[in-house]
DNA sequence: TCTGGGGTCCTAGGACCC
DNA sequence: TCTGGGGTCCTAGGACCC
């Protein structure tokens, strides 16, 4: 028996972790530069608002009901979500992070499922004070649909599917744009045939299943069927891509702006690649203006470099990244938009060398272990490169951020007896 | 006025090889 | 008049996930 514990509503719940008199009121958090609505709590949901709204398309309902708005911080969700996966880890013999606010477990074993699901989310909030689900199925894809209804339809949050005939009916019950798999557009294909529940989908013949699906849905619908097809993976692997990309704030209309922002985009690849001990040889930029302005010429540049040498040094990786920019970059749009992405990735422990390398590679190296030991100590980007500026006029937009109580010490709550 | 940021996998088609 | 059979690799696009 696998089990998903998925937590609720996880970054309003992570607000309310440390502003508890919030608890029963309903809660929004928003995407970066304050733009969409990415996360609501059960109060919000209630009042309509909708997953990926527009926050000033909701500005009266906001009003109205009084709701808390926060700008997401993810320094909090993701201290938050490391704590509770590690409470979960020492409750269960073998855990995978699948998200931020997911994980899969091995739940074989002795012992009633349903009471070690309940004790569990009892540990997670005692330890850490967020809410979670818990789905106990046979496979991945039972554990999600045993999530749903755990937090719809039980008062224990705790659902154990199991039996055939629970199965059955969970499945006809299940509408199967719900399923973990199955998107918009898979829905209105399947919908269009006929098919509306899981069993449905269930029952559809498995060539017909693999000619629309893929093999992909063809497996899903296996897990449904009760053949585990998805194992449990405990080893996060290694990303073979690697992308920073943001809005802006306020658009930039000359380059000097974008060159400041895409050193940034670049040298976080870079960091991001030493973390996974890994070496990119391709390395792209791209700028967009902005889309929902129609009035505005629009404009969307993108190209790539291969690297002879595969490199993780932000100090390349920059010089790159700007060197592609010059090459997309049109003086007569305004950017909202840019992003580096970093691919071909190879482990850093096996780096064939360019006949013709002109960099002292070992020299680059240093620096950057000393740079990322300072500021893993001292904090983002304490030192960084002249290129990635000081003035950050491409910066985000997040007027109502939190502290981050559990990882700045000078954020950390006070307690006056 | 104001609209997120990451990822993965699969498939089809083209270019190329012998 | 008739025009093979087997591969690989790469890329773009489409689908999905959180």
């Amino acid at each position: 028996m696998l089990a998903l514990a998925d937590c609720n509503n996880f970054y309003a719940s992570c607000e309310r972790v440390f502003q508890p008199h919030l608890e029963g009121k309903p809660i929004l958090v928003l995407s970066n530069n304050d733009g969409c609505v990415i996360a609501r709590s059960n109060e919000s949901k209630a009042l309509g608002i909708k997953m990926g709204v527009p926050v000033f398309q909701v500005k009266n309902t906001i009003e109205q009901h009084n709701i808390q708005v926060f700008s997401s911080n993810f320094t909090l969700y993701g201290d938050l979500s490391k704590r509770v996966m590690s409470t979960i880890r020492q409750e269960v013999k073998a855990i995978e992070v699948y998200s931020i606010d997911e994980a899969f477990m091995d739940f074989s074993g002795e012992g009633k499922h349903l009471e070690k699901g309940i004790d569990l989310k009892k540990k997670v909030q005692q330890h850490i004070g967020i809410p979670i689900s818990i789905g106990i199925a046979p496979t991945k894809t039972l554990c999600k649909v045993a999530g749903l209804i755990a937090k719809t339809h039980t008062k224990s949050g705790v659902f154990v599917l199991k039996d055939k005939a629970i199965i059955e009916r969970a499945l006809k019950w299940l509408p199967v744009e719900e399923l973990w798999g199955v998107g918009r557009r898979h829905a209105r294909k399947l919908n269009d045939v006929g098919i509306k529940t899981a069993y449905d989908l269930c029952r559809a013949d498995d060539s017909w299943i693999r000619r629309r699906l893929s093999v992909v849905g063809l497996r899903m619908v296996k897990e449904l069927r009760g053949t585990p097809c998805f194992p449990l993976e405990e080893q996060a692997s290694k990303k073979k891509n690697i992308c920073t990309s943001r809005s802006f704030g306020k658009s930039i209309s000359n380059i000097e702006g974008l060159k400041e922002a895409v050193s940034n985009y670049a040298n976080s690849c870079a960091y991001k690649l030493r973390k996974q001990q890994g070496c990119a040889s391709r390395i792209s930029v791209f700028i967009h203006t902005n889309p929902f302005k129609p009035t505005d010429k629009q404009y969307r540049g993108f190209t790539s470099l291969i690297l002879d040498t595969p490199s993780n040094d932000s100090i390349e990786l920059v010089r790159l990244a700007l060197k592609c920019l010059e090459k997309i970059y049109r003086s007569d749009c305004t950017y909202k938009k840019a992003g580096v992405i970093v691919s071909d990735i190879s482990p850093q422990q096996q780096q064939q060398l360019s006949l013709f390398d002109t960099i002292n590679r070992q020299k680059h190296q240093s620096i950057m272990t000393a740079l990322d030991s300072i500021n893993d100590k001292f904090g983002k980007d304490k030192v960084h490169l002249a290129v990635q500026g000081y003035g950050r006029r491409w910066k985000m937009k997040q007027e109502q951020l939190s502290p981050c109580y559990s990882t700045r010490i000078e954020d950390a709550l006070r307690v006056y007896l």
